[in-house]
DNA sequence: CCGATGACGCGCC
DNA sequence: GGGCGCGCCATCG
């Protein structure tokens, strides 16, 4: 059963549209915190498949990050989605999506 | 209750 | 870009 912490989590990470990523900090920042710690921990214990974009979430700093499923899995499927990914990097300064914070 | 853990972030070399 | 260390916070054992 999800904390409301975590609910927290996948209510944000739900609005990342397609073709657009966003950080774990940025989530944090969301939702008024600063446990990006902790978003991660939510992340990987809850992988609701198709429900939670989970994969459109990586680092600030535009590596990908971890995966359930691999890194490379996770490339693929944000590729398919339109997001350029190099050498397991995206580039944040044209696929980072932070509007979800004036909810 | 408390120490360990991790899909993190940031500064520094 | 790669590697190291410290700080961070909710969960887990």
């Amino acid at each position: 059963m999800p904390t409301e912490f975590e609910k927290k989590v996948y209510e944000i990470t739900k609005r990342i549209p397609k073709g657009k990523v966003s950080t774990y900090k940025q989530i944090a920042q969301a939702m008024n915190s600063k446990a990006y710690r902790a978003v991660g921990q939510a992340l990987h214990k809850n992988p609701y498949s198709p429900k939670v974009p989970c994969h459109r979430v990586v680092r600030s700093d535009g590596s990908l990050g971890g995966f359930a499923l691999g890194q490379r899995k996770k490339a693929e499927m944000l590729r398919k989605e339109g997001v350029i990914v190099k050498k397991n990097r995206v580039n944040l300064k044209k696929f980072l999506f932070k509007e979800f914070i004036s909810s």
